[in-house]
DNA sequence: CTGAAAGCGCTAACAA
DNA sequence: TTGTTAGCGCTTTCAG
């Protein structure tokens, strides 16, 4: 089964040469039909695959496609992994994860090895510590076909898939504003990230249609992503301490939604009676909450789909792509 | 930095065969100093990288092991998926997932499709499907390195990695019998997997030391594992209207904890007061609802660690294994 | 110590 | 219609 036959055992069973099989498997029409039919059927039999790293020395292309992302255990990228899965296993090209840890420099390296692995092209959410990104840049400008989801890059030229942040944001906001809440605070990741940005906007937005004032003090930037539980802690006790404590938090994402959860528990502050929570998230156990959150949802699935779909268009075009769109999905709001 | 330079270049630019070049990168003895100082130095200057998938031809390995799991989408698998990729990150080996979805069939092709793709090792967790695993035992039959992570094959010869689910069964069931719940049910995963038995069977033995019968009407087997909300939602409702109408639910899986959380919600009985739920899970957001639930957690990061680990350790062994262990790691029992 | 050449599995240009 | 052969990038025998 896994020492598998070549196409040589099987010229050498039937006598005939090897570019003959070759061409009875790739249905070349320059071949006798039962020459042909004989190869097949014989291939069939003995169960022959063809070795794909020999096709891909040969094509110099992988059919694999490298995916970036800071973690695999995040509601959300794990979503979006299962739709990359989905659409990439249907085409024939598997997929190679790495995750960065929202580091800037395990970010790079890990661009570096997918494409020591020789990938067809990759698929990125952008790290928490990146600005720069010349590195993707390099790369598109020769022509290598790379896709952004979610946490895309400003300013290249590529195909990117990303969630309508500022709708979410603006309508989380929107419905904390509607409950009544007056001082709401936004607790979010690096401002590098231009989801942060967008977030950021409708979250203002939103203050700005119901006339309430925006202030800075009221924002604390993560910048790692709330992967360092420290950061968030601080960022919290700073907004409660503050001269003007908020009576409301809306969180960024889905990591800062949980922490903020937990810190909120730790200092023994009820949601919604001591300090009301809503955020993004793309936990199905959130929605279980006593009473919910209001969430921001992302169609993480469907954006790993499109964003799969995209780049193997990219990699199976046969002119160079130099028409890009951007994707923008909406998010799903889930008021409680 | 994609078109790589080849040994070929190198062997041009500098004027020596590229056997030579070869030699020198891979620090063979039998070459002359300064021959290799001048490649090593050139190569390194313009940044060679070796092709890996010429390699992979060459060696007839390619340096990736494959995963099968059920779900990425599942907070103990992608945790464990997290602990594979560090592992074999820093090992050189690149990670390719698959899902089964919980599909026979889906898993064989998983399979079927890794080895198709050359991977040198496979890392898998049965489907709750699988009864059948000839398969597998095929494979290691001929050598070929398999471990199996949580939910591992019964009878089959190879390395191991599980938690003690007994213990964690027994654990969680008995602090539910401490806190004073007599009719304990138990809503579990396939009757397929060993891991369900383990479970049912520290399940009992906890029922067993503290008196309690056990009644067979108590244990409900959800065989697509609460992929099938329904099949979870017949269940609690069978449980609920019977006459021996539990007091509390033990649930022996991740996504079931989750499932029955969310059908007791939907069917407004709060927990503990109508209804107690406790069960296993990693999802770290459990722990965050009040009251928080009494769940086990599995060591999924380290499960996937040590998995990989051994893995990688059989792949590299120059001759073949034949002594396997069985990990049994502890579970956290995470008590309200 | 170094080079030439074969071979890993496959495709495709070239010959027949 | 079929066969022969070169070549993808690399290692490794075998000669020198």
């Amino acid at each position: 089964m896994f020492e598998s036959v070549t196409i040589k055992d099987i010229a050498k069973a039937l006598g005939v040469s090897v570019s003959t099989v070759s061409r009875a498997l790739n249905g070349s029409y320059e071949i006798g039909s039962d020459t042909k039919k004989l190869v097949l059927e014989y291939a069939e039999k003995i169960n022959y695959r063809p070795n794909p790293i020999a096709l891909s020395l040969k094509e110099q292309k992988s059919h694999s496609i490298g995916v970036v992302v800071c973690e695999v255990a995040n509601d959300y990228f794990s979503q979006a992994i299962n739709g990359i899965e989905s659409i990439a296993y249907n085409r024939g090209y598997h997929v190679i994860i790495t995750q960065t840890h929202e580091s800037f420099d395990r970010e790079n390296a890990n661009v570096k090895h997918l494409l020591s692995r020789h990938v067809d092209g990759l698929l990125v959410s952008l790290s928490a510590q990146t600005t720069d990104t010349s590195q993707f840049k390099y790369l598109l400008d020769k022509g290598f076909p790379i896709v952004f989801f979610d946490r895309a890059a400003p300013g290249l030229e590529t195909h990117k898939v990303v969630a309508d942040n500022f709708k979410g944001a603006f309508e989380a906001t929107e419905t904390l504003i509607k409950a009544g809440y007056k001082k709401i605070a936004h607790v979010t990741n690096s401002n590098n990230l231009l989801i942060s940005q967008e977030r950021l906007d409708g979250y203002k937005a939103a203050l700005h249609q119901y006339g309430l004032e925006f202030s800075p003090e009221h924002v604390k930037y993560c910048n790692h992503g709330g992967k360092i539980i420290e950061e968030v802690e601080i960022a919290i006790n700073e907004l409660l301490s503050s001269v003007t404590r908020p009576d409301a938090i809306f969180s960024g994402s889905d990591k800062l939604t949980i922490s903020c959860m937990g810190i909120l528990k730790k200092l023994q502050l009820k949601i919604p009676d001591d300090i009301e929570l809503a955020g993004f998230t793309n936990s199905d156990v959130v929605q279980l909450f006593d009473p919910p959150l209001t969430v921001v949802r992302q169609p993480a699935f469907e954006m790993g789909q499109v964003a799969t779909e995209l780049l193997i268009k990219t990699i199976e075009s046969k002119w160079r792509v130099e028409e890009f769109k951007t994707e923008k999905m909406p998010p799903e709001i889930i008021i409680r």
